[in-house]
RNA sequence: GGGCAGGUACCCAAGUGGACAAAGGGGGCUGACUGUAAAUCAGCUGGCUGACGCCUUCGGAGGUUCGAAUCCUUCCCUGCCCA
């Protein structure tokens, strides 16, 4: 509370960016000004962030933002975290380059209960809101919504790049997905916010907002948008559906090992949006991997301890990392492995399948063809080998999964 | 409503009567190497089978044929042009 207005600015502006420097600057303009204005009449800024529950677990990607949100949070603001349990019903076409299926309101609701939980590990629970937009979304009318869709014209849709391009490849852009848009605009209106925060895919959705707000007598909202995380394949944005998403729920020695898989390309954008460290800090390890001062190992595994250890504590992440150290870099046996109780001879495709080590029979010969299947050390050679219950012994496929075979 | 072009495996995308479980790329997996589950290189990537082989798959349903992802009928869906 005793932080300057310039102070708050840093804090606030860290990390935000929009594809154009105007803007920017008129976003900054705006934040400072209602800063102000929040100092002098002791009224906190209402600020939301809003996710669609589209899978039920939440990812790093989804931290950003928050992450965004728990600041202003701190500053004393009131966060509002929506869920879009109506505007999912919909499919948001900004994150995709093809429209997404629309969900069934059971879908939805399952869904928005794990990510409120899996949020408050992120936002201060006392201090968040949340809301769900089909309480004002839901009792509109058609009436309402033609309203609504008189403020737009068809080409400041089309002008909107995920848009065009499909537009331009002769993709499908279906009717129902500009009303996202009009959607997530009367969010704003719906909720007299101040500031709306979003990832930068968003920024066209938080512009609506702006512009209904206006129409509806109201001061149009501060947007702040932030980076894409880009998902553990090193390109893609991250997201559950392209299958290279870190969960927040992940456990310790999962997450450490999935950051650890990231390209080395990707650290850099995984320490500036994921991270605690200062610019300055992140500018050092940058100028380090340059100069060669730095072993990119060593920086990864930084990265690594360091995100487990925002979930996690510490502890966790330095269990996590000497795991990483056993299991990956020496190629030892993990500490602790699922056990899989074993009474019989059987016949190792048997143990395979049953103990959930392969999807199928055909996979589990796969792999034993192609060497990666070790009983206590030793590669299988042997499709048809049968294995005896003596006392414990550890089957391992490839190089990560793990199981006690404990005999009866 | 009319004309044209399309709908292929997890994704993109070839194939237009048999040699197609279906080219290629991506993703995933395994192995080698290494600096880590990075990078690079090699292999694998529908299911069942010890194996020969068998079964299911190319938008849906029927049909022609010894044989269909490929031809025909019909239905559903998409894009473009015209109205």
């Amino acid at each position: 509370m005793t932080l300057t207005i310039d102070e708050q600015m840093a804090i606030l502006m860290r990390g935000v960016e929009y594809g154009d420097p105007q803007i920017k600057e008129v976003m900054e303009r705006e934040l400072r000004e209602r800063l102000i204005e929040s100092q002098k009449t002791g009224r906190p800024l209402r600020v939301y962030l809003g996710v669609d529950p589209t899978a039920p677990d939440l990812h790093l990607g989804h931290t950003v933002p928050m992450r965004k949100l728990r600041q202003f949070q701190e500053l004393g603001h009131e966060c509002v975290f929506l869920i879009g349990n109506f505007t999912s019903l919909i499919g948001d076409p900004s994150d995709k380059e093809s429209s997404r299926r629309q969900m069934t309101p059971e879908e939805v609701e399952a869904n928005a209960r794990t990510y409120t939980e899996q949020a408050f590990r992120i936002l201060d629970p006392e201090k968040t809101i949340v809301k769900y937009n089909a309480e004002w979304l839901a009792p509109l009318t058609f009436a309402d919504v033609i309203k609504l869709a008189s403020h737009f014209t068809v080409q400041q849709f089309l002008a909107r790049d995920n848009f065009a391009k499909r537009m331009k490849r002769g993709d499908p852009i279906w009717l129902h997905e500009f009303m996202y848009g009009l959607m997530q605009g009367y969010d704003a209106v719906a909720l007299h916010t101040d500031v709306q925060i979003g990832g930068v895919d968003q920024l066209f959705n938080l512009l609506a907002g702006r512009k209904l707000q206006e129409a509806f007598g109201q001061r149009p909202q501060v947007a702040i948008t932030l980076p894409i995380l880009v998902g553990t394949d090193g390109v893609l944005r991250m997201s559950k559906s392209m299958g290279n998403a870190i969960g927040i729920n992940e456990p310790p020695d999962e997450m450490y090992g999935k950051v650890m898989s990231i390209p080395d390309s990707a650290m850099l954008n995984y320490f500036n949006l994921l991270t605690r460290y200062t610019p300055a800090q992140i500018a050092e390890i940058e100028e380090g991997l340059r100069s060669g001062r730095l072993h990119p190992r060593d920086v990864k595994m930084e990265l690594a301890r360091e995100i487990v250890s925002i979930f996690y504590g510490d502890e966790a992440a330095k269990q996590a990392e000497d795991h990483f150290k056993q299991v990956f870099q020496r190629r030892e046996l993990p500490s602790d492995m699922p056990e899989y109780a074993l009474d019989q001879p059987t016949r190792i495709l048997d143990i395979l399948t049953a103990a959930g080590l392969v999807t199928s029979r055909s996979e589990g010969r796969r792999l034993i063809r192609q060497g990666g299947v070790r009983l206590d050390g030793q590669v299988i050679q042997d499709i048809d080998v049968v294995v005896t219950p003596d006392g414990e012994r550890v089957l391992q496929v490839g190089r990560r999964r793990f199981v006690r075979l404990v005999g009866k």
